[in-house]
This record gives C-alpha cells, sequence and structure tokens, in this order.
DNA sequence: GTCATTTACGTTTATCGTAAGTATG
DNA sequence: CATACTTACGATAAACGTAAATGAC
C-alpha cells in the first residue's frame, strides 16, 4: 500500500471517472487504472465496477473511502506538523546559561541578536554548569553558556571557546555566625554547610572542591539547587554558605546576603564558556547568535 | 510514502533500535536504514539521532510518530471494514422479490435454504419487477424473482429463467360500486381509477395494459405502489382497482377487498421469473441457492 | 574486538508512460 | 466511430539483500 496511489483512489472517486481523474493527477488513466488494480488486490475486493463505459464505487470502494481519506489526513497533517516545527526552529535559538550571564552579558548581546533578527525567537533556560553541557550534547539547546568543564576526555564532541572571565564571591546569610568576621581561613568552612549545583563536578563547585581539598577537608554539601536563585535561597533560609558571580551578588545582595571574605591564594574567578556540538549543522540564524556572542 | 516504511518507523521507534527493529520486520537492517532515510528526506527532518552507538528519536519523530500510528490504524482499519464485509457477503444472499412469491413458493425455498446453509443469511426484500430488475443490474441483490420483462433489447446483461406462472385477479374494495356486479366488460373500467406499480411496464402492469388497450384506452392510474402491499393499502383506502396474483388475494382477502371478475380473453396469468446478472461471478451460496430455487 | 549504524553495489520488483486492445453508446 | 477502460511492454526508479566501511564503547 502506498499513500500515492491511495491519493489516486480518492480522485478517482471524486470524479467517478478514470481519464478526468487522471488528468487532475498528472498521470496517464492506464497508471491509474494499474493503481487501482493494485489496491484491489491488496484490499481482496473490488473498488470500482464498470457502468456502461464509466466506472462507479462497489460498496466495497464507498466502505474503503472514508478510511483511505482518514487515514491520508492524518499523515498529511504529521507532514505538515513536523515541516511547521522545522520552520519554527529555524528560526529560533535555544539557549542553556548561567544565571550570572543575564546580569550584565546576556541582556546586551540579546538586545544585539533582537535587532539583527527581528523576526527570531530567543529561547533561554537557567542552569548550571553539568546540566547546560547535558542540554547542547542532547540538542535539547544549540548553545551553552557555563563555568569552566573538561571536554577532552569527557564531552569530546563540545566545542568550547571562552568568552570572558568574571570574579565570583562566597556570600552567607547576613545572620550567620561568620558574617561579622573579615575573614576567613579556608579550614574553618570545614563544619560549614554548602549549597551546591547537584552532582557537578564543573564550574563554581570544580572551585569550592579545590580551595576544600587545599585545607584538607570535603565540604558539607547539604542541598542541591539548580541555578544561582536556588543557591541563594538556599543561602538565604538555611544559613548555607554558598558561591556567585560578582555580578549577580552586585545585583542581588539586598536580599539578605553578604560577602565571606575568605583568606586564599586560589583565584577567585570564573571562566565563561560559549559551546555547541561541534559537528552540528547551525542554522543561519544561530550561526548568527554565535557571531553576536563572540563579538567584543 | 508508504505504508510499509510507516510501519518500519514505528518499530524502530518502538525499540529505538534498528537492529532489533529490522529482526522482528524480517528484513535487514540496513533496508531499515534506507527506509529511514527515505522518510527523512519525505518529511524535511531527521527521526532518529545517534545517542552512542544506538539511537533515539528526535523531536520531529516524536511529533510525527502519533500521527504516523493513527495513519496506519486507520488505514488497517479501512482494510479490516472491507475483508469483514466481503467475507459476510460470501455467507449473504440478496434477493429482490414480489410480494406475491412470499405466500407460497418463498417461504419453502427459504426453509430450504436454512437448512442447507444454516451459517448463512438470505436477505430479501419486496419491490415491483421494474424495481428488482434494476435492484439486480445495480448488484444491489444477487437475484430477482419477478414478473415478465424485456431483457433481449434493454437488460442485455441480465439473464432470466422462468420459474413459473400463477393465476392473478383484478381486484377492488367490498364497498366500490362494481364489487357487486358478477362480471364487468373491459371497456367499464375506462374511467376508474387504478392502483398500478410506479413507472413500470413490466409484469402485472404490463397486463392491465395489455388489457386496456384491447378496450380502446389507457387506464386511468391514480397512485403508483412499491410493493402489492401498497396497492391493497389503495385499493381498500382509495377505491382503486389493481391486480394481485391468486395466491396474494387469498391469503389478504380478509382486508376488505374483492375479486373483480373481467370478461376477457387475455389470460389472466403472470410468469415468475428468476433474474441474475449474466457475467457476475456468484459465490458458492448464491449457487447453491439458485439451484434451490430452479429444483422442483 | 564487538556491537550498531551507514555506505556501496547488484538484483529484483514496482511504477509509469506509450501504444495497442476491447467494450460501450 | 468516438469515448473510456484494460492489457502489453519497455524504460526508469525504488526496495531490498549482501558485503564492506565507519563509528562508538
Amino acid at each position: 500500500m502506498n499513500y500515492q496511489h491511495l491519493e489516486y483512489f480518492l480522485k478517482a472517486a471524486e470524479y467517478q471517472h478514470y481519464t478526468r481523474a487522471a488528468e487532475h493527477l498528472h498521470i496517464t488513466q492506464p497508471a491509474l487504472t494499474k493503481a487501482i488494480l493494485g489496491i484491489e488486490e491488496e484490499i481482496g475486493a473490488p473498488l470500482f465496477m464498470k457502468r456502461g463505459r464509466n466506472i462507479e464505487l462497489t460498496k466495497y470502494g464507498k466502505i474503503f473511502f472514508d478510511y483511505a481519506r482518514r487515514s491520508l489526513e492524518e499523515i498529511n497533517h504529521g507532514i505538515s506538523a513536523v515541516k511547521h516545527q522545522v520552520n519554527s526552529d529555524l528560526n529560533t535559538v535555544n539557549l542553556s546559561a548561567l544565571c550570572s550571564i543575564n546580569t550584565t552579558f546576556l541582556p546586551k548581546k540579546s538586545a544585539q541578536f533582537h535587532l539583527a533578527y527581528p523576526d527570531c525567537s530567543l529561547n533561554i533556560t537557567f542552569k548550571y554548569t553539568t546540566a547546560i553541557i547535558k542540554d547542547v550534547s542532547n540538542y535539547n539547546s544549540t548553545f551553552g553558556l557555563c563555568g569552566e568543564f573538561d571536554n577532552e576526555s569527557e564531552y569530546t564532541s563540545l566545542e568550547k571557546i571562552l568568552l570572558y572571565t568574571e570574579p565570583v564571591k562566597f556570600v552567607i546569610s547576613r545572620n550567620h555566625p561568620l558574617a561579622h568576621k573579615k575573614s576567613v581561613e579556608a579550614a574553618e568552612l570545614k563544619n560549614q554547610p554548602f549549597a551546591v549545583y547537584n552532582v557537578s563536578t564543573n564550574g563554581t563547585n570544580r572551585l569550592l572542591y579545590e580551595l576544600c581539598d587545599g585545607a584538607g577537608f570535603r565540604p558539607k554539601t547539604l542541598t542541591a539547587a539548580y541555578n544561582d536563585y536556588g543557591l541563594i535561597n538556599e543561602v538565604i533560609s538555611n544559613q548555607c554558605i554558598s558561591i556567585v558571580s560578582y555580578t549577580f551578588y552586585k545585583q542581588f545582595q539586598s536580599l539578605g546576603f553578604t560577602e565571606l571574605h575568605i583568606a586564599t591564594s586560589i583565584p577567585l574567578i570564573q571562566k565563561i564558556y560559549l559551546v555547541w556540538v561541534r559537528d552540528a549543522n547551525l542554522s543561519p540564524v544561530a550561526r548568527g547568535f554565535r557571531e553576536i556572542l563572540m563579538s567584543k
């Protein structure tokens, strides 16, 4: 069975006349005859009968007609739905990014994008580094904007490029016991609860582990969040310590947290990378967005 | 697009594994790959993406899946519906017959048929000769049992065979002015209203026209009925004259009508024919039923 | 090195058009 | 004899299987 031939059947049923139906289908009349004979063979019943020198539907043809029509309708709707989605995707860039990027960097770039591509959409979801690179790997997002991770042993299909670096800060609730200290040693954090990103050894989590390693302990991670807003919430309501970018810190410090200054030689800096799947063929819009992100 | 290939797609989507899906489909794995690539080309979007050394549905594949499933379901239901109808038709004989045949002849033959074919059905509709031969010509009925008609100039595709003859009677309402006359001349019927079969020059209508022709007038036909019950109804309620078979007359004369004896040399007899389409290929059951009708 | 998908290639099958054949009015 | 469906036949394209290649673990 063949959708083309079903179309032939529907047209033949509509006109009850092979020659005219064949004209409208842009095929020859014998081709139509053979196609119908093929369907008849397959369903085991005649679809048309001769009436004088014309044809008309048999009762089997009448029964079959509605099913055939609905079946064709369904598959055509399916094709339309996919084509529509493809078309919409061609005009949409999906981005998975760190919250901190939305404080200063992304708003500017987003504005540039919308000016350059007024008919296109930019979908942004805010997550943490490990989740972002998963999104990109899974093709859930075309691009990722995230912190440090290792794409030479693990995520080898990903391409990353350093966009900029930004300072990060340890933060605590204003009414936390350590909040009034001018500076604390890393070792003092040994039994403090941390709010970190869910099962991640990338981004700022990596910085925390490095710091604690240097002081000879593993940080006590109390809760896991999915983005910086989640971390801040834990810091304020559950007396946790966490790490956020300087720009994020500045924008939200009124919420009730403050900086915890740590005496350490480790540079409290986060690298921000742009990430994509190396062999993915990007739409023109996606390529344009990448240009915008990489421009000064 | 091709239903076979859609099935392939559904199985591949189900297993998310070409090799296993191909096994279940009894085709080779490269054939499956090519079929999927063909659909992808046609709908303009990838259906599967590689995930490690396996495959999984893309978002387009997921969108397309439900439409494809419903489309296949629909066409399979269509095929089932036709096959079911074919099967049921193989066990059913459709007969279009005169009412008079149901008084003595048909009940016997029907009983014989059901004894011989206990799992088969006999559908009978009661009409008048012209309608019966139309039913048979249109393949609405396999057989017809009707009166005289001309199949040598007009209905040349029909085969007819004389089964028997039966006397017919002119009938009138008991309170009709002519009801008490012992016998009337044909000429006396000139201004009487007749109940006849709808636009028919076959069967008993033919007899009536022949009789009136001989007396030099055209009968005044007041109403048209579709079978003998309709005629009788007109005879009783509208004071019409009509013609029914002797057996019918005997069975229903209690309803309020009586015989009108006409003085004529024309034999008041109707020939009863069995009719079918000459080249129709009859099912075994239909052939068996014909044997029963034609047997003594 | 094994498992899984893709590509290459030759064989078989299906589709379609041209042209001749058959049947109807 | 014109109209309309059917059959015959050859060219083109599609479908499928075998075998080799690529890629992931």
